[in-house]
DNA sequence: TAAAAATGATAGATCATTCTATCATATGAT
DNA sequence: ATCATATGATAGAATGATCTATCATTTTTA
């Protein structure tokens, strides 16, 4: 009984994050009530739901950072895959961009602790295996990991970005960030 | 007299431009009144020299987007500069980092038309040189020179953000860029 | 069907911010 | 010294947003 209301309570919630991070892809000043509209709730029903618009903000980033995570672990990291490791990770990021890009956006509303630690987390994993393939040889070690993961997280985010605007095609998208981030865009064979 | 007033103006209004931007930089959410009294003044006279929120963020806009096409047209474009043009770009624009960067930082507050407009126009002739330069068959032609375009300003702007935190050393980020961008991450000689 | 829970609409308290108006003071030119 | 102009401090009007409280209505549960 109470679990199967406490089911669907979450439920709703999710359904109302979902329509706010609808919303707030398209309209990032989206007010409460416009996030209620669009939810096709009442604000008052919207604020039993969350506790306040910044509680709001963190759940949806908490959210996105946990889906991510989910993906990440589900993808393997031994010795034998670890050639592929970056490129499946993109695979498998792109469809989330629309659920994701978002987030990192407004630096505004998203330079909460809380947030930046769970985004550190996620991230820490990628640089780990940027670390193997440097020792291993295929990545370069003349640039900090740090870095390059800066970098491909940037093209990440660009590409996201670049197929909400439709500008690239989706099924292309992971082929251009690993194509980019592994051999920049000197033509092949031309010298400095 | 007329004239000297109104260089004076022009002058002060400058340095409230300045100290607008060098607080915006650290607290993007800096009130009117946070602006005015980092600048030293009081807010009456700010609202004397800016009709409103919106346009000072416009001015500061147009004014670092003059700043930036006014570097870019003294590198010359000629064919026996072409090749190094885009790391000069990179070289040049490297110092001005904070007083731009901050700018595309948050998306809530330039999406104005007339900043995008004037942003286009800024990088149209970087586009174009990577055309030639694809033309020339130095640069990938398996790429669209808006995606080489957009990757650039990502990992440029990705750059002022690193120098900014201090996780790059200013003298070396150009070299950075340029390295990354034309280069990619993957060790050289290893295969795919 | 009857009780309980959830919802929506509304009004409004609270707060922050932008911008204006006013006036006393300071600065600068002649 | 005098007059015009610029400035700062302050108060406050106007606006917009968040969040709460209330109550009638709907939906769910037993």
């Amino acid at each position: 009984m109470s679990d199967s209301r406490s089911v669907t309570k979450e439920n709703k919630l999710n359904a109302i994050l979902d329509a706010a991070t609808e919303i707030l892809v398209n309209k990032p000043t989206a007010s409460m009530n416009d996030i209620a509209d669009y939810a096709g709730i009442g604000i008052a029903t919207l604020h039993r739901y969350v506790e306040s618009r910044e509680q709001l903000f963190v759940q949806l980033a908490l959210r996105s950072i946990k889906v991510v995570g989910e993906i990440l672990s589900q993808i393997p990291k031994d010795d034998e895959h670890i050639e592929t490791y970056i490129p499946t990770v993109v695979e498998e990021l792109i469809p989330y961009g629309d659920k994701i890009y978002f987030l990192i956006q407004d630096h505004q509303h998203f330079c909460n602790e809380e947030i930046l630690e769970a985004e550190a987390i996620i991230l820490e994993p990628i640089r780990e295996v940027i670390e193997t393939l440097q020792q291993r040889g295929s990545i370069r070690q003349d640039m900090s990991s740090d870095w390059i993961l800066n970098v491909f997280y940037s093209i990440l985010i660009l590409t996201w970005q670049q197929v909400q605007n439709g500008h690239v095609a989706k099924r292309s998208a992971a082929k251009l960030v690993i194509d980019t981030l592994f051999h920049g865009v000197k033509a092949t064979g031309s010298s400095s």
